[in-house]
DNA sequence: TGAGTGTATTAAGACATTTAATACACTTGT
DNA sequence: ACAAGTGTATTAAATGTCTTAATACACTCA
């Protein structure tokens, strides 16, 4: 389910947040539906369990799940995150098209690349990290709550 | 000239990186003008000399500038940086662009702002964290060769 | 009760960033 | 030649973040 790119120099548990927060968007991971225990999906990534404990913190804090002690982690619904993400992802764009426009960038270019973005399939997994289907599944149980 | 931001988390010879690069990109500074020397840019942003010697290297590094030995640092031309930046931005258009589409964001929101943003001033110094307050101002030498 | 869950704490090591203190070779103006 | 200013290199120490390790505690459920 999450592979992790270790040529990626950012922290472990910020890459977990990232893949996490991305297949809950996108609705792979539909809400209310149970996370992988933090033991678990620790000895699937093969990392320390307060690395996966704080990747869920933030998750947590930014409204991607919520918690249910002594139950575990479920996916929150797409309200509680929808405004923050929206605002992070405007932010980010905006930027980067201020610095597409400074480095002399046309608009037809960049119409060129929306256009294209807006065709192509909205691939998840597709990262700078190639990855291999063939990892562990984080699933632990099958689907709802 | 330059401004630091003591709320950016990320390394001060980064900010150095990005906040000089702008302002070459966008012909602030001409080519083969005389950037602040090492010595004095760290007096200037209060910082070690090692820091700026590093964001100098990396800004080398990428043809934003060049070295003389015993002279200093100047403004490379835009054919040494024009290439590898072009590279690096539409990269970074793509990557929030995916995202965007992803979160849920419309071709015609994306639109809008473009035309938002090809439509009014490139402001080189406008960053998203609005800064005013407690910064070092860079000033060193009033810079021509 | 026992297994599984989230949560918290403390200690240690690895690593990056930054500062500090020098030192050396080069260029320029005198 | 000399002094001042330049880039460059080195070593050491301090600081902060990330990660691991080893526990411990409260909760839920079968």
């Amino acid at each position: 389910m999450i592979v992790l790119d270790l040529r990626d120099k950012r922290p472990i548990y910020e890459q977990v947040v990232e893949k996490l927060s991305q297949l809950i968007v996108c609705g792979v991971l539909e809400p209310d539906s149970k996370l992988p225990s933090v033991r678990s999906l620790a000895i699937d990534l093969s990392v320390n369990p307060n690395t996966i404990q704080r990747a869920y913190a933030q998750l947590e804090q930014d409204g991607y799940l919520y918690t249910i002690t002594g139950r575990g982690n479920f996916v929150a619904d797409s309200s509680s995150w929808k405004k923050g993400r929206m605002t992070v992802v405007e932010n980010d764009l905006r930027q980067a098209l201020k610095e597409a426009r400074q480095t002399g960038m046309s608009r037809e270019s960049v119409d060129r690349i929306v256009t294209e973005i807006w065709s192509g399939a909205s691939d998840v997994t597709a990262n700078s990290a190639s990855n291999a289907e063939t990892a562990s599944q984080i699933d632990s149980n099958g689907g709802e709550e």
